[in-house]
DNA sequence: GACTAAATGAGAATAATTACTGATTGTGGG
DNA sequence: CCCACAATCAGTAATTATTCTCATTTAGTC
């Protein structure tokens, strides 16, 4: 169930936002329910844990690999329609000596909303929240 | 001071390391001062800020472009001696329309001694520590 | 239906970080 | 030297995100 919410957005749901859609459907979930099972379906694979940048992670229903792009704005996350480019990975094999197993890759910048509205980098520590648009 | 300490090792040193190592001079320093200064270097952009992974943040003091790899198995984080590639954010401008600012390659592996130990990867949580091997 | 294993809800606990507070230290005039 | 004023500090409380605990519920199975 908590899949089918993450599943069901191209944005990159908080723990918090999952929160409050399976609450629509199952009213007594709890929170520490929530975190539980995305942290095991993230074990499992089935959805992928985004860590970078800041500070609440976000969660990926999109396993593929693929890159993201993050608003500075907003905190906002997207997935980039490109290439996944593994020279980094050969380039980082020859310089390092480490045994390599994979690689991200974040754009930042601000997304055209925050753009045209002249909204100011928040790098610093502010509790993004997702695009709510279809969310009280 | 702080920004002496951070810039003093090529390691990425979490915020408690650089307080351990500020203490060894100013025994009365504390904690949040070594906090309150961290943020203030990388807002004035003398240090970097690396959130990317998981979870203490960890400072850096080579302030040029440049990417990292992490090692999954103890949490280090390594300079990587290899050229910024900014076709990623030319090609993300054309995808998508955002502002772009910058972008980050995080390359995960596991680190030589890591490897060697075959210790497993905890991407988890971990209360990570830099490698202290000039440290108590 | 009884027994067992796994999953849950509710809230406490933890970890990292930030914010607040009153005390201390500078600093530049006079 | 002394005084106002600003900056910084140590210490601590507060916040945020997340995990843990544990009594209870739910499922599965014989």
């Amino acid at each position: 169930m908590v899949l089918q919410v993450v599943q069901s957005t191209m944005d990159h749901p908080t723990a918090e936002w999952v929160y409050r859609q399976a609450r629509r459907r199952l009213p007594r979930i709890s929170l520490g329910t929530v975190y539980r099972n995305l942290k095991r379906l993230a074990e499992e694979g089935a959805i992928r844990e985004i860590h970078t940048g800041g500070h609440p992670a976000r969660f990926d229903g999109n396993t593929g690999r693929h890159y993201h792009i993050r608003c500075l704005g907003c905190g906002r996350v997207n997935d980039l329609p490109m290439s996944v480019d593994t020279r980094l990975e050969e380039e980082a094999a020859r310089a390092m000596n480490y045994r390599i197993l994979g690689h991200e890759v974040e754009i930042h910048g601000l997304c055209p909303l925050c753009h045209e509205a002249g909204r100011p980098i928040k790098n610093d520590s502010q509790h993004f929240n997702v695009a709510d648009s279809k969310e009280s």
